[in-house]
DNA sequence: GTCTATACATGGATAGAC
DNA sequence: GTCTATCCATGTATAGAC
């Protein structure tokens, strides 16, 4: 791949991370990247197609970079160790894909790529929750790919907050972690528990 | 207040929830409202003053709006409930906000406003959570400060999400809900479980 | 208070030399 | 492939008539 190519895509996330959607435009990319302005409509054609390449290049390297550390997580509080990793990662993606998400109302063109991208994390999480929520009473109760899109959801969300509350965010992150230590009790309980429990999420259950 | 403001203030809410940050400026404002161009910088001398002052005052409105719903909610079922109303509502506030935090990474005179707005939110979120898990082996145990935060990030978070991917927005809600149903659960245990959750908690917190 | 007209900056995109 | 120069649309903001 072009050299040019990949200092456009890096230059595209870094500028969106640092500045969001409405500081990022062709000039300001190009500045970021270190290259002409004319190169991004030579190599990529439009405006969008640089961000919806820099999207799905951006995703697939960051799962890619996490994804050991996600087979390695076995129990709630491993995946709540990665969840503030993963926040703490200046490099990480979710900023990029918030941004991307909010230009798409604008700019539909963007829509697939932004799906894509999130869905790869998407993806990534399900399979952790799966496998820690196999051994406890919500596992067959709760559709772990919902979970999962909501898990993502909360990400982004906290990426803006973070933006204007850092303090507050980092509560955030703090009480997540307090809940979650809830559904790791789960995990301890013996097995005549666990049914009773499984039991009554199901009659419960809507 | 004049006419001229109030149109202009809707104006600015409704151009941020239907085309985003990125596609709202001074015209669409404007023509969204029904109102010359100029107006705006006469009443309100730059367009991020009539952006922070749309924001409190669409937060202070729909958080009004819903403050009786909120006090009435007794149950973690009643706030799944009342997170579905609020989430389905098409002129609710939450949208405004997720743009507004976008757009305040370019300019940070959005920052103030936008963070007093979730603010809002935050505080009636933080009762009802207060009131909810006070029955719960959570009390006392969970920051409801930080878990209002967290709650209303999850909400920006899937308003941005569900304008790419709807379907998975309503699997996320789902997923949710079941989750909720787990510390529902909570609610019904006899005093003496709650004592064994609530110091197993404790011992596992960090 | 409201309108038209306009100044002036920035943004996307292209032409054409090298 | 890369550069300079430029076109043209859009954006913020102001001046001045009404």
């Amino acid at each position: 791949m072009s050299n040019t190519r990949a200092k456009l895509i890096q230059g595209a996330l870094d500028t969106l991370r640092t500045y969001g959607i409405s500081g990022t435009s062709a000039r300001s990319i190009a500045t970021t990247a270190g290259v002409n302005q004319a190169l991004i409509f030579y190599h990529f054609g439009t405006l969008d197609q640089l961000l919806s390449e820099a999207c799905r290049h951006g995703a697939e390297q960051h799962v890619a970079q996490y994804r050991a550390r996600f087979t390695q997580v076995g129990s709630m509080r491993e995946l709540l160790d990665l969840s503030r990793a993963l926040h703490a990662d200046e490099q990480a993606d979710m900023a990029v894909l918030a941004h991307l998400l909010a230009g798409a109302r604008t700019d539909p063109s963007l829509a697939p790529a932004t799906a894509a991208g999130l869905g790869l994390w998407v993806e990534e999480i399900e399979g952790v929750l799966a496998r820690v929520l196999a051994d406890t009473p919500l596992a067959g109760v709760v559709d772990t790919g919902g979970l999962a899109r909501a898990v993502a959801a909360t990400f982004i969300g906290l990426e803006l907050y973070g933006g204007v509350d850092g303090e507050g965010t980092a509560r955030a992150f703090d009480a997540l972690d307090q809940l979650g230590t809830l559904v790791a009790l789960l995990e301890d309980l013996g097995p005549l528990t666990q049914r009773a429990v499984r039991s009554r999420l199901k009659k419960a259950g809507r």
